[in-house]
RNA sequence: GGGGUGGUAGUUCAGUUGGUUAGAACGCCUGCCUGUCACGCAGGAGGUCGCGAGUUCGAGUCUCGUCCAUCCCGCCA
């Protein structure tokens, strides 16, 4: 009963063998007096021969539809010569059946599956058929591609003295950071607990209990918007480890990143990684993960301007932390109205109130505000940014850190029109990976009008910094790290507090959260603190971006076995879905639905 | 919460200035066909033009609303 044989396997060599293969029927080409079907399981196809002679088995063929799960019986023979089919592994051969079973006759299939059609079809259809989205080895292979991933990083883990530990996913709400989704208590009446937003907490404590060296392909779940590279539910690669500094931690990621990308893709990354500060990255490429695989970099005018006659660029220029920042984009003086148009949407949306650009086109400079630029400050920019003819440069004038993220926008955009114009060239095989680090440990949060953790309120400040805790939260920086992929998060982490004493202080002090609050709520990681806590850090990766990344995926729905829309629903299963009264009541809970 | 794009046959799409019976390709059904591998040939069936209003003699087409999907902003300590 059992197959002898997958339909990737059998060549010349077998050709006498009396065989057996099971699987689903790719095609079927009904010739009258012959009969061709192409058999198809996870590992290949092989070509199926029905003739005449054989009675019932060849009128059995005869009805089977694509996507039909079959079993045959047959012997292996050579194809006829100029008939095989090099395309085929297995192209050589064919099995001429003599007997066959069909386990399931498939009915008229909702979408095609074959490739070139299917990658057209709608995407909520192929969810709602997912099994049959991923049954088109295209996709079946990313689902490979992940879980040799998967291996790779639990090999390098394992012998690097790891120990996986499977972390609570119900939890205590922790509003401080992004939206969870909330579970009902039925034994506590009016308790929730929350879904983990990540295992941050567990983690550390399970350094307090000694394990030393922790990871974790963990689940994650946050009840935020969504993007073509955000679901719900998501895994890391959580990883935590006692006694390390950051340069361990650098280490240990460039070796781990460096067998994934070998064990998956057979590609050699060099290490270690390029590191870049903070401030750099946003004076540079005006992003804090910035893609590197392209120059296109930022250049400072503030200075030059100070004395301008522009008074729109003198005035900002001259204000407390204004900036005024300008990048050359080479060549792309031909751009249309339209796309001048849509990079000026994309500055307003920033927050930029236009988008001063001069273009360099037949030997002479055009810009609406030419007129107001001096010999020198034209020759300043000439000189910086190398301006030729057919560039064009983009200004942005406003505080620092958002003149930085105007004109950071405003370089993507125009490296993808430089893309489709042939004029920039970013192979698809490149990986920059980045260190981006020196991370401020505080922003100033206007709206509340008090300090919050850049990251969280676990990371550890640059220990020379620690002084300005109390005088200056906004020059301290934080022993935190993040790994970044041509210009893609992978993933973050720091060196962590392990002091009760310092933790309490960014608490209270730094942070002013009350100290019912912070007792409440952390209480037990302080009271932790003081048993002993060793000093640790680690980092979280994205493994689902990280997949993306090697098949080079754009949306990480593709790379997860059963993704969730836009909206956070499984159109296949069909949820979230209402529940019954009966189990509502079983939670003590009432419905108000507040429209 | 905001902005962009899309929704016409099972699928992908076309549909002119608002005008006769809404078309094509693939798929599906029937028949023919002994070497195909995107088999071929002949014939056929298949439509709540996302949904609801409105304008009009007349709406797939114009207007408003709404639903769904997707991309982006906000958000994601």
């Amino acid at each position: 009963m059992k197959r002898t044989n997958t339909c990737n396997e059998l060549t010349m060599a077998d050709s006498g063998k009396r065989v057996s293969l099971i699987g689903w029927v790719q095609s079927v080409r009904d010739h009258g007096g012959i009969l061709f079907v192409d058999l198809r399981d996870r590992d290949g196809i092989t070509q199926l021969v029905f003739h005449p002679e054989s009675g019932e088995v060849y009128q059995k063929a005869q009805k089977l539809k694509d996507e039909s799960v079959i079993q045959i019986f047959g012997k292996v023979s050579p194809r006829e010569a100029g008939t095989v089919n090099t395309a085929l592994k297995t192209g050589e051969i064919e099995i001429v059946c003599d007997d066959i079973i069909i386990h399931n006759i498939c009915d008229v299939l909702p979408f095609p599956l074959d490739d070139a059609h299917a990658d057209k079809v709608n995407e909520d259809l192929r969810l709602q058929y997912r099994y049959l989205d991923l049954r088109r080895p295209r996709n079946l292979n990313l689902l490979r591609m992940r879980h040799k991933a998967a291996v790779s990083l639990r090999e390098y883990l394992n012998s690097n003295g790891f120990i996986e530990v499977e972390t609570p996913i119900l939890f205590k709400s922790t509003p401080e950071g992004a939206r969870e989704f909330l579970v009902p208590s039925r034994l506590n009446p009016g308790t929730f607990y929350a879904l983990t937003q990540s295992p941050q907490q567990y983690k550390q404590m399970l350094m307090v209990s000694g394990i030393e060296r922790y990871y974790q392909l963990a689940k994650c779940f946050r009840d935020e918007d969504l993007r073509a590279d955000r679901q719900p539910e998501f895994t890391q690669v959580d990883i935590e480890l006692s006694f390390v500094e950051r340069e361990d931690m650098y280490a240990l990621i460039e070796n781990m990143l460096k067998k994934v990308w070998k064990d998956t893709l057979g590609v050699d990354i060099p290490t270690p990684f390029p590191r870049m500060p903070y401030n750099e990255a946003m004076n540079r490429y005006g992003v804090d993960k910035p893609d590197t695989r392209f120059e296109m970099e930022l250049a400072d005018f503030t200075e030059i301007f100070k004395k301008s006659q522009f008074k729109v660029f003198s005035a900002i220029s001259n204000s407390n932390g204004g900036a005024i920042k300008a990048i050359n984009a080479k060549g792309l003086a031909d751009i249309t109205q339209g796309e001048l148009k849509g990079l000026e949407d994309v500055a307003k949306t920033l927050g930029a109130k236009g988008l001063a650009f001069i273009k360099a086109e037949n030997g002479a400079w055009k810009s609406p505000i030419l007129k107001f630029l001096s010999e020198d400050e034209q020759n300043a920019l000439r000189q910086t940014l190398k301006v030729e003819d057919g560039d064009i440069v983009f200004f942005a004038a406003a505080p620092w850190e958002q003149a930085c993220s105007i004109l950071g926008r405003i370089r993507l955009e125009c490296a993808r029109l430089l893309q489709s114009r042939g004029k920039l060239d970013i192979p698809a095989d490149k990986f920059n990976f980045l260190w981006v680090i020196e991370f401020p440990l505080m922003l100033f949060d206007a709206e509340q009008g008090r300090y919050v953790s850049a990251h969280h309120p676990f990371t550890s400040p640059v220990e020379e910094d620690i002084p300005y805790l109390d005088t200056d939260p906004l020059r301290v920086r934080g022993q935190h790290y993040d790994i970044v992929l041509n210009g893609t998060e992978l993933g973050g982490g720091s060196i962590r507090i392990h002091n009760p004493v310092l933790q309490e202080k960014v608490f209270k002090d730094v942070l002013k959260i009350p100290a019912d609050i912070v007792q409440s709520r952390f209480g037990y990681m302080l009271k932790a603190f003081k048993y002993g806590a060793p000093p640790h850090g680690g980092i979280a990766l994205g493994f689902d971006r990280l997949v993306s990344i090697l098949t080079q995926r754009q949306s990480i729905r593709d790379i997860i076995a059963f993704p969730k829309t836009q909206r956070g629903q499984d159109l296949m299963a069909q949820c979230p879905s209402p529940v019954s009264d009966k189990q509502l009541k079983d939670l003590s809970i009432k419905l108000d639905i507040i429209e």
